[in-house]
Parts: C-alpha cells; sequence; structure tokens
DNA sequence: AAGGCTGTCAACCGCTGCGTT
DNA sequence: AAACGCAGCGGTTGACAGCCT
C-alpha cells in the first residue's frame, strides 16, 4: 500500500497545535528536579526539528539522549528522541516496503523467535524494531481476515531445517527432555534451564516449549502476557512453589504433559510456537464457526477441519520438531512413550510431504493427516488416563469426574457439561471447576483474560 | 459524495534491565 | 542496599490514506 503523503509531506500540527504534554509519564517518574525543566512536544515531529536532531547528532553522535533535548532546545524528551533517531533519521535506514525476501525472512525469524522485534531488526539492515512489527502485525490480521497460515508451510520447512543444521550436535530438546527426566530440570531453573537462556538463538524453540503444559492447568497464577523463557522459568518456580499449596497440582502436571501429547496429535499441539510464534493466533486455530468456549466443539471442529488444521501448524515440519519435543517433556518417566511421537511425527511428516508435493488444496478430506487427527482426536481422553486425571482434579465438580477414562466415551465428553454451551462462561463456571479453559486459552497470551478471574485463581 | 472499513505508519506508553550515584 | 537515570523493548493507539459500498 502507497501513502499518498510522505512522512515530511505530512500536514504537521504547528506549536500551538502541537500536544503539549500536560502529562509526561516518563517525567512525572522523574525527581521534582526534572520535571521543573520545559513542557515537552508529543505528537509528529516536524521536518525542523528532524533537522535540529540530525544535526546534533551528526554532531555528536547518538549518547546520552536526554542531553539532546537541553543542548537544542528540542522540547522532546530524551526517548521519543532516540526513537526518531532509530526509526526515522537513521542514516543507514532502507526505506519502502518489504521486498519479498525481507517478508520470507520475517516470517522465519518469527517462527523462531516470536515478537523479538529488536532481535529480528537486527539480523535485518536498514530494517527497524518498529517496522517489523507493524508489518506483522499487519500480516497477522490479514492472515486472520483471510484465514491463511501466518507461517507458510515451505518456510516453516525451510526453518526447521536450520534449525536442525544448527543443532546438529547438540539437541535442546533432548537435553531439557533428559533433565525432565531426572526431575532436574523444570524445577531448578538456576542449574538447568539457565544454560539454555543465553542462547535463545541457537535453541529457537526453547523458551516456548514448556509453555504449552504450564498454561494448559487451569487458571492458575499465570499472568502470561509476558512469555519469554524467563517467564517461564519463572513459571516453573511457580509450579515447585504450587506444589505446597495446591497437592493436586503435581499430578494435575504430568497429566497435563501427556494432555498435551494427546492434543499434539491431533488438536491443538501448543509446542513451540504457543507462546512466541503462536502468541498471535493461528487462523486455522480460531475455528470462528465454532463456540469458542465449547471445547468439545473445538474438538470436533477441529477433527471436521483436519486438513485446514494441518495446515499452518501440523504440515510444517517445524511442529513436528516440536512435537516431537513435546513428547519428551511432556512425559516424564515415561520412557516407554518416549519413542511414540517418532512415528507420529513421521505419519504426519508423510502427509505433509504429500500434500506439499501434490499441491492439493487444504479442503482436500480424508488425508493421513485427517485420519490421524481424526482418531487421535476422538479418543484423546480415553487414551490419555493422565489428562484426564487432569481433568479430574482440576474439576472435582466436573460430570466427567464421575467416569473412569475407560468409562468416558467422547461422545460423553462432548456433552460433559452444560457450560459448554454456554458463549460467555461465567465466573461461577470457572469458580466451580466446570469449565476448562479453552484451548485458545492454552496460549499465554490467552491467559490476559484470566487476570479477571476471582482471586482464587489468581 | 459520504461513510465505513482496512492497511500503514508514527508515536506514545509502560515496563525492564543495567549502570551509576 | 536503595534510589536514580538511562537505554531499550514490546504493546498499543491514533492519524491518515485508499478502497469499497
Amino acid at each position: 500500500m502507497t501513502r499518498a503523503k510522505s512522512e515530511s509531506d505530512r500536514v504537521m500540527p504547528g506549536p500551538d497545535q502541537a500536544d503539549l504534554a500536560s502529562h509526561d509519564d516518563d517525567s512525572a517518574r522523574e525527581s521534582p528536579r526534572r520535571r521543573a525543566g520545559p513542557q515537552l512536544k508529543k505528537g509528529p515531529w516536524t521536518p525542523a526539528e528532524d533537522a535540529i536532531l540530525e544535526a546534533y547528532v551528526k554532531k555528536h553522535g547518538v549518547q546520552n539522549w536526554n542531553v539532546v533535548q537541553k543542548d537544542t532546545g528540542l522540547l522532546r524528551c530524551g526517548k521519543s528522541c532516540r526513537l526518531r533517531w532509530a526509526n526515522h533519521l537513521r542514516p543507514d535506514l532502507k526505506k519502502g516496503t518489504f521486498t519479498k525476501e525481507e517478508e520470507n525472512l520475517i516470517i522465519k525469524l518469527h517462527s523462531k523467535m516470536g515478537n523479538k522485534w529488536a532481535r529480528m531488526a537486527a539480523r535485518l539492515p536498514g530494517r527497524t524494531d518498529n517496522e517489523i512489527k507493524n508489518y506483522w502485525n499487519t500480516r497477522i490480521k490479514k492472515c486472520q481476515r483471510t484465514s491463511t497460515p501466518i507461517y507458510p508451510a515451505e518456510i516453516c520447512l525451510q526453518a526447521s531445517n536450520e534449525e536442525q543444521h544448527e543443532s546438529a550436535d547438540f539437541s535442546f530438546s533432548e537435553k531439557l527432555a533428559n533433565d525432565l527426566l531426572h526431575g532436574n530440570g523444570l524445577y531448578d531453573p538456576s542449574s538447568t534451564w539457565g544454560d539454555f537462556i543465553d542462547d535463545q538463538e541457537a535453541l529457537p524453540y526453547a523458551p516456548q516449549l514448556p509453555d504449552v503444559s504450564f498454561s494448559n492447568l487451569p487458571g492458575l497464577y499465570f499472568e502470561s502476557k509476558n512469555h519469554g523463557f524467563m517467564d517461564q522459568v519463572n513459571q516453573a518456580e511457580v509450579l515447585k512453589e504450587s506444589e505446597i499449596s495446591f497437592p493436586w497440582l503435581n499430578a494435575a502436571i504430568n497429566g497435563t504433559f501427556d494432555g498435551g501429547h494427546a492434543f499434539s496429535n491431533g488438536n491443538f499441539s501448543t509446542s513451540r510456537p504457543m507462546t512466541g510464534p503462536w502468541k498471535m493466533e493461528l487462523p486455522s486455530l480460531q475455528f470462528a464457526g465454532s463456540d469458542p468456549n465449547n471445547w468439545s466443539t473445538y474438538s470436533r471442529t477441529c477433527a471436521a477441519q483436519g486438513a485446514n488444521f494441518a495446515d499452518p501448524c501440523m504440515r510444517s515440519s517445524a511442529a513436528m520438531a516440536s512435537a516431537k519435543f513435546e513428547h519428551m517433556c511432556m512425559i516424564p518417566g515415561n520412557s516407554g512413550q518416549l519413542e511414540e511421537p517418532l512415528p507420529e511425527a513421521h505419519a504426519v511428516s508423510s502427509a505433509e510431504n504429500q500434500q506439499l508435493s501434490v499441491g492439493s488444496s487444504s479442503a482436500s478430506t480424508g488425508s493421513p493427516c485427517d485420519a490421524m487427527v481424526e482418531t487421535s482426536e476422538l479418543h484423546f481422553l480415553e487414551r490419555d488416563p493422565n489428562l484426564y486425571a487432569l481433568v479430574n482434579s482440576c474439576s472435582p465438580a466436573s460430570p466427567l469426574c464421575q467416569a473412569s477414562p475407560d468409562e468416558l466415551p467422547c461422545s460423553d465428553f462432548s456433552s460433559a457439561s452444560p457450560v459448554f454451551v454456554s458463549d460467555e462462561p461465567t465466573i461461577t463456571q470457572y469458580e466451580k471447576g466446570f469449565l476448562l479453559p479453552h484451548p485458545e486459552d492454552s496460549r499465554a497470551d490467552a491467559f490476559s483474560h484470566w487476570n479477571a478471574m476471582p482471586p482464587i485463581f489468581q
């Protein structure tokens, strides 16, 4: 899209029109001495201001941005100056729309890094984090509207291949799984998880992985607006602590892990992209046509839309790799199941390859992928006593609790509770434990509305 | 032509981490 | 150790232009 006016062509508000900061939060937090300074201007920069800033930086370089205001008389805070320089005045900036190559790189980087705009910008010379962020947000909206995958399969494939190449001699997944299996990783961030924090670049999937499992836990403590690795480490800490106050939670964690496994087979595999890349919803996981609060509907819809569902994530090798990882981490102490994901991943990969090579539309039915999705989806509770345990432990009042996993046909689950019919779950439903978090809520970002939960959940 | 919708962009805001005082 | 100042990051918002009905 081309803008009719360039930035400099814009009608800039004159000084009298300018939105003089009646209240600047930055200055409000500053010392009284600083607060006594001139009122700072907000809003668009004028060419004159640009010229002043540019001249100053060329002469003095980028140092203390707050001095700029003092030295030049600009009525702009240092922060604003820095932003203006970094995003508009820097000589090495590349103007214009992103090239196709840049777009692909952004997608690839986002699949690895999530919303780490600054880090992504560092990989795109001449581009700013703001540009990338805007591009991505626009892309998200577009993809949502058109129900197209945010991560094109070929780019995910490429990213996955690169990742495999990068981590050929050491697998984070294996290390983490090993740590989990030996009980020394999840609960001791300082000794184990911390080893990974420093090199997220080399471990692109690392930061997000545990999140799904934790966030699957119904309405715990997580205010998961942030979703970096450290947050998840903190979540691990919280979970550790939670064992004290919620003994059932520990069992639930194991159940959740396995539940994640089940979902990864057919429903909402939430492993790697869930917190970063998946933070922005994948369109085919949105199921706009179904009741967003109806898990069973979600589940069914998911199966019904198997091919569609598989499109952005399950058909990607990256997702497969993370699914494999997910299996490994999610089944602590269950070595027998560790081998299970591999053939499944292969199966899906085969399906993926078939679909890619044939170039079939996502609407095709009866693909191997679909079959697997259908099967695993229908029986995920039956197959997954641990997930059942989670459901049971988290929802003591739920009708689900009254049947054993063996006795629990999927249809029962689908109609398990009348609350699923409701469009908007009530607080009471959460309080009573009737309502498990919607799969959407399994995403870290989806916990934002849990903040409104009653104190018992916070 | 008018109004609504969408995309794009720039800027602001709140927060965090880190170094200094 | 605490307070402070600064740089930087990511989320959000508002303005504007183009398109569509």
